[in-house]
DNA sequence: GCGACAG
DNA sequence: ATCTTGTCGC
């Protein structure tokens, strides 16, 4: 399938490939945990992945791709704008991940495909969406306490939760990608922040890719 | 109809 | 996403 270019094609193929997902566990917990991240500066853009240890959260990999805008950012079609340079930087890594974590949502979504969901089909590993603000559905406060949870639901379906990753600050929005259940997602995602607001694989990839926007010549 | 709307 | 200083708190 071509690489859709207008917002009809792009829909066309998230009703198509949404089918795909699946909702379950496979396997034990992750090995290899890759953070996933997209920085601009108007046309240019650059797309990281830096791969962590689950036990101690130390880097084992990394991998930083420029590129350009080939899509606008459109509420509902945001995998169409970071995908093909998130697989790019995917394709340079040494040691493949077994979780993606992206920012973002995956089922979570108008039509229940974000971006999770869509880099997770593409390429078969599990993944979890995990999104700074709300974008679909309704939901409650969770708990002020670490690891406090509310059910985010969209057209009376649970389709992620607010999860408290520290104690007092805002919740962050998590929901199945691929290959994975809620509850599990929500328990790596506790796992992945010990310290922090955000998960340390988010944080790593949001820091490499901005590094390297500025880093790039004014014209690459 | 109007506003809101992942990054 | 990005534009952006100082300031409060541990």
């Amino acid at each position: 399938m071509h690489w859709p270019t207008t917002a009809a094609e792009a829909i066309a193929v998230q009703e198509e490939l949404r089918h795909q997902v699946d909702a379950t566990d496979h396997g034990p917990a992750p090995r290899f945990v890759a953070g996933l991240d997209v920085a601009y500066d108007g046309d240019r853009l650059a797309a990281a992945v830096v791969v962590l240890e689950w036990d101690g959260l130390n880097e084992v990999d990394r991998a930083v791709v420029p590129g350009r805008t080939t899509f606008p950012y459109v509420p509902g079609l945001f995998a169409f704008r970071e995908v093909p340079a998130l697989l790019a930087a995917l394709d340079q890594l040494t040691t493949p991940p077994d979780l993606l974590v992206c920012d973002g949502f995956g089922i979570a979504h108008p039509r229940r495909f974000g971006l999770a969901s869509h880099l997770g089909v593409l390429t078969g590993i599990p993944a979890i969406g995990v999104a700074k603000t709300a974008f679909v559905g309704t939901l409650l406060e969770p708990g002020t306490a670490r690891g406090s949870t509310a059910d985010l639901v969209l057209d009376g379906e649970v389709v992620g939760a607010a999860v408290r990753t520290q104690h007092g600050v805002k919740p962050v929005y998590v929901s199945v990608g691929h290959r994975i259940s809620l509850p599990t997602a929500i328990a790596h995602v506790l796992h992945l922040a010990p310290h922090y607001r955000l998960p340390e694989t988010t944080r790593a990839a949001d820091h490499l890719c901005r590094r390297a926007l500025t880093a790039e010549p004014k014209n690459g």
